[in-house]
This record gives C-alpha cells, sequence and structure tokens, in this order.
DNA sequence: TCGGTGATGCAAATCGATTTGCATCACGAC
DNA sequence: GTCGTGATGCAAATCGATTTGCATCACCGA
C-alpha cells in the first residue's frame, strides 16, 4: 500500500491538515487536548509518518549531513571515526551521507555538488590521518574538518594532539627508569603527525633531563618490515649505546621490532621496552606480549566534529583546530631496563634495577 | 546567495520553467537547439543546480540508498565493503546513508524508520561477518542482504562462499605435497564460517584422497593468542602425527601460529606451512615471512548487493543466496614439508623432498 | 443588542521541481 | 479563406508537508 499522507489523517480525524501538523509537530497549545488525542489516534490507524522529503523542501532544512572522507575504505582506522560522528548525528536526530571519494578531485567535486543539490545541513571533510589539506571550494562555510587542519585557515577542526602523545609515550618510558630512548620513525615526510610526535619524544627528554642522542632517532619504512630493519640497527648498537626503550612512529614498526627482538632472543619487556602509537586494534593487543601504545581519539574527535557541525557544540572560535589528547594504554611492552654494569664514562649510570616508577629528576 | 532556483533561470533566459526543465533533463527534442543554448548559459549564468529535495518530492524518487550495519565501526573488514557499494552507488547517481547500529535493535528501528521517512530508493541490510539474520520489520521488500543470509528467505542476499574458500586453501597445502593438514578452527560456535571452511577442508582432504584425523582438526579462541595455544598443542604431537601444515580459521589466529612456531625455533615455510583466511591487511601481509591465505571478497561483495538493490544488475531470482568466490593469495607461508626418516609403519611416507607443486594422487 | 476577546481550527500560500495538456504560430493543401 | 499539421513553448496541477492569516464560535460585559 502507498504511504500515509497527512492529509489521510486529516480525514481520519474529520480536521484539517493544518490540525495534524500542528500536532504531529507539538506546536505550543493552539490545539484542545482532546482533537490532540483524536488526530493521535488517527495517525497511528493509518501509520502516518511524515515524510521527511516534503518537509525538507517546505523547511529548507533536511536534517541531513555529508560526510566526505579520503579514504574510508582502505584504513582500520575509519571505523571508529564514522562511529562516533555517527552516534552524535543520531543523538541530533540527523542521517549521515558517507561520501568516500579515494581522494580523487573529481569525485570530490561531484561529491560536494551532490550534498548541495541534497540541501544537507551540515558537511564534515574528514581524512582517514591527520594532515593540512586545501578544502576545496564549494562546501558549506561552516564545514568542520576531521582529522586534517586547512592549509589556509578559515574552517574549524580536529586533530589528535600528537606533539603531547609523543611526550606522553615517552614519558611512559622515562617513569620506569629508560634513559636511552629512541624514536624509531617513518621515512615518509608526509604525516605530519610525525614530526610533532618526535617534538613530543624531545620534549619529554629534555623535561627529564635526558640529552637527546640522533643516533637514536632512526627511520625507516613505514611497515612491519621496516620497524624490523630499523630495530634491527638499533639493536646493533654497541652495548651502551644500545637503547633500552624504543617509541615508535606507530604499532605496526612496533610489531616489527618485536619481531627483530624475538629473533635475537631478546625478550619484551625484560631486555627491550617499547611504545607504539596508533592503539590499532589486529596489531597492538594482539603482540605478545600485548603492546603498550597511544591512542588515537578517532571515536571522540568523530563525536565532536559532528557535534560542532550542527551546533550542538558550541565552539567559540570559528576558525580554530582544536585538539584531542591521546590517551596511552598500558599493556606489558614496558618495564623497567635491564640492569647492566656501571659504565664510567656514561654522564649517569644506572644503578637501581627497578626505579621507582614516578618521573625521575627534574 | 541564495540558491539559483528553476525560476531564475526561466526569467534569466526568457522563458518558462517548463522550457527549463525540459533542457535541463534533456526531453526528447520538444525545444529548438537555439532556445537550449541560451537556457544552458542561463543556468550556468545563474549558477544553477536542481534541487534533490523538490525533485524528489515530485518524482518521488530521492536517488539515495539507505545501508544498515550492524558494526562498521569495530571492524576493519568494513571499509572494503563500504568502497564497493558505495562506488556502485555512484555509479549510478546515487548517494548512500550510512547507518551502523551497532546490533542494538531499537537502534535498528529507528533506522529503518528514518529512512523511510526518508523515501529512500533502496536498502541493504550489512552484516560484518558471515551470518544468518532475522531480517527486521519495516524495510523496503527488495532490501538486498550483504554478508548475511536471512533465516527464512524472501530477500536476495550475498555472501562469500567459505566452503570452496577453505577447499582451496587446503588444496594449496595439498598441492605442495603436504599430507598432515591440521584445521585450526575457531571455538566460537557463532560463525557460520568456521563450519563452511571445515566442510572446505574435509572435501579438499578427500578428493585428495587423505583420510581427515580428527586429532587434526582442533579449535582455540579467535585471537593470536588462542591461534598460539592451539598451535603448541598440534606442535606438540609426536612426529609422525604432527601436522606439516596447518589452515587457520583466520589471520588473527594464524599469527597465534607463527608465534608458536617461532618460540620453538621453527621456520616457516621450511619447518611448517600455514594458510590463514580473510586476508587483512595488517596482519596477513606484515608478517614475516607474508602469510599465505585466502582473501574475502568485500569489495566485490559490497559492489554486487549495491548493483541488486538498484536495479543495475538483474537478479533473475527474487530470493536467492549468491556465492561470491574467496581467491587464495598466495604469498610465502606455504612450501613442501620438511623431509623426513620414512616411518615403516606409517600408510605412506613421503620420500621427495620437493614434490610437485601439483595435485597428487587422486 | 452589540462589540470585544479568547479559544479553536481551517483555507490557502509556499517550498522547487516535473509533467500534462493546451495555446499559438507558420505553413501548405484544398 | 479555412483547415490540418508540425513545431514550439507555456500555464497550471502536482508531490506532501509547514505556516500565516483569517473565520467562526462561545462567552462576557456594557
Amino acid at each position: 500500500m502507498a504511504r500515509a499522507r497527512i492529509s489521510d489523517v486529516a480525514a481520519a480525524a474529520g480536521v484539517s491538515v493544518t490540525t495534524v501538523s500542528l500536532v504531529m509537530n507539538d506546536v505550543e497549545s493552539r490545539i484542545s487536548e482532546e482533537t490532540r488525542q483524536r488526530v493521535r489516534e488517527a495517525a497511528r490507524a493509518v501509520g502516518y509518518a511524515p515524510s521527511s522529503v516534503a518537509r525538507g523542501l517546505r523547511t529548507q532544512r533536511t536534517r541531513t549531513v555529508g560526510l566526505i572522507s579520503d579514504q574510508i575504505a582502505t584504513t582500520p582506522f575509519a571505523g571508529r571515526m564514522l562511529a562516533g560522528a555517527q552516534d552524535a548525528a543520531r543523538d541530533a536526530g540527523h542521517l549521515v551521507y558517507l561520501l568516500d571519494t579515494g581522494g580523487d578531485a573529481a569525485i570530490e567535486r561531484e561529491a560536494i555538488d551532490a550534498l548541495t543539490a541534497q540541501q544537507v545541513d551540515a558537511m564534515i571533510y574528514a581524512c582517514m590521518w591527520h594532515r593540512v589539506v586545501d578544502v576545496p571550494q564549494g562546501v558549506l562555510p561552516k564545514t568542520v574538518l576531521l582529522d586534517c587542519r586547512p592549509v589556509n585557515g578559515g574552517y574549524r577542526s580536529v586533530v589528535p594532539d600528537d606533539r603531547a602523545g609523543g611526550a606522553a609515550a615517552v614519558r611512559e618510558l622515562v617513569a620506569a627508569g629508560h634513559r636511552r630512548i629512541a624514536y624509531l620513525d617513518t621515512d615518509d615526510p608526509g604525516p605530519i603527525a610525525s614530526r610533532l610526535r618526535h617534538e613530543g619524544y624531545l620534549e619529554a627528554l629534555a623535561e627529564a633531563g635526558i640529552p637527546a642522542d640522533p643516533a637514536l632517532h632512526i627511520t625507516g619504512e613505514t611497515s612491519a618490515h621496516g620497524g624490523r630493519a630499523a630495530a634491527e640497527a638499533l639493536l646493533d648498537l654497541p652495548d651502551d649505546e644500545r637503547p633500552t626503550g624504543i617509541f615508535c612512529f606507530n604499532d605496526r614498526m612496533a610489531a616489527g621490532v618485536y619481531i627483530a627482538a624475538h629473533r635475537r632472543g631478546l625478550d619484551i619487556p625484560r631486555d627491550l621496552s617499547v611504545v607504539g602509537y596508533d592503539d590499532q586494534q589486529l596489531i597492538a593487543a594482539e603482540q605478545d606480549p600485548p603492546l603498550t601504545t597511544v591512542a588515537l581519539p578517532h571515536y571522540a574527535m568523530g563525536r565532536w566534529a559532528m557535534e560542532v557541525a550542527l551546533g550542538v557544540r558550541a565552539e567559540g572560535d570559528e576558525d580554530a583546530t582544536h585538539l584531542m589528547e591521546c590517551p596511552v594504554i598500558r599493556r606489558d611492552s614496558v618495564g623497567p631496563p635491564p640492569a647492566q654494569v656501571a659504565k664510567p664514562n656514561r654522564r649517569r649510570a644506572s644503578h637501581t634495577e627497578r626505579p621507582p616508577r614516578a618521573a625521575p629528576d627534574r
């Protein structure tokens, strides 16, 4: 059977469509309670549900949001961000259009045009990893950027606080007593996160009074394979230069460190501590032992972006980047550094086998 | 500035809105070429783009599709399925609403109602892993099921051919010369894929004339940890009962087999061959050596579902389950079984160190 | 009796497109 | 001259809601 229209309800209740509309939308008591009951009953009886399309045309508000993203498809990250955005949209009574452009500019154009034609109330422009983007023409002026920042400002955006996250990761190692801490970085110059996490690394080192050793900043291909190769180089260092803790750009590379360590009979965390980044479920939690890492707050970012886009969350500044905290997820890959013979020529030698867990000197 | 309406174009071109509509929709030559030009020019000049909302109201076709899924968020699988559905929708000029219900029935209801109110042209009901579902009331009659089959029929659906996939995986081992092949299964009775892959395992064994040994069908928790524990039990078997090849329910469990093997100094594939399932990028490709596995055809399934839902692909049967082939992805975890001393009491002893890669006896 | 005042409900305009007749015109045939 | 016919374009109805302004009625006070 065809959908019930508002006029069907009106006929069934013996009132005008105006009355039905007023009742269904709970407009302030212009209608007597008795009539309201009758209308509601009739609506139920004919199975009436208002057409969002007709309403959208009349009110010029569609209660829909467009989420344009570059690569939902290929990264396991996407999910949590979508989930956050999605949940926030549902809470606000909105539906979301998902448009994955694959990073193709032509498709992006097309997507924006389609969303404009659909008269979405808001748009979110999402990236699958933290980067700087040139927001394409045609998006709604109040578009919110998710996991990316605009090259020229002009948009509100939310990104992970990679600097603080990097610092937190390193502090985790410092607190366990490590002083020779390596940063196993990606060799890909693309990710802005790489630089930020490095800054955090240096910051945490500095606040612990540990001089940064450039030899301990090493790069490799962004994969388990690359991580393994880089770790190998690190572990080949002479005893007193070899790091006791490694902070990795991401969990995949950390998985490579595990392989390198196990290949040479090193136990994690007894002989080597490692901290990852990203908290990729399928990697971090499944390592043996489970990997201590820093989580990307994807769900929270997705939520934030949607709330701001829909005006649920009032953000004072129209043109500011919101930094979202990256919590460290403590698992079992960090322990105290292995005891070792004090070297007379080291600036500070570690004599405690089990140093206090609190941050040392500072 | 406000959106340009069709009447603005009409005014600018000095014609009626009818004419503009006719021209914009390329209706058969009722309008002279000269007028067409004028209209097109005017449309461009005022920056006209038709309102999908108004058109949807008038035509009662919105060119939108609702994709309801249980858990887009938590699984890295989702992406490819979404991408496939998405691409097919774009090709057909449709937009997709993504609704993740988290498996919650109340939210599912809400989602269906919202989509109905939006008057979507089609619906897809997707699951994140192959299972049997009770499709909720209220979905469009022609809804297509993606990665799940309806408990009572009545819907078109597409699922991976797990049986054939399981057989293909085992044939891979048989072809390499293995005859003691274990199936490391999940202990979770939920996934229908578990049973189907087991059937495929038995089928491939049978066609190779290898008697199935129940001791080689072992189960474990669905994780690297569980896979490792189960593999340990398998590797503890006496030499002549120990499997030389292990087919795992999924890549995560296969990763556990790697750990168990490496822990006891076994080299893959020299001492042990392993085949996974799922082809999870972050796991399979990143193992050392890279894991040979069977891929779930997520992209193709997503595409299929969308094409059928939109009527782009004509599927004869209104009520049938389409099986999608799972291709095996050859990497480096399968080799010939290790040479071993012939046991006088074995039914067949392997004497060839490097058996031919073609399927043996049958 | 008449006008004023709430309370209640309705007719009609509107949102921006599509689509169905119908009107107009030029031209040629009779 | 008039009629038919093809070519071209338009007026108006329609989709299903929201919303403004007006109508009606009951009741009350002067």
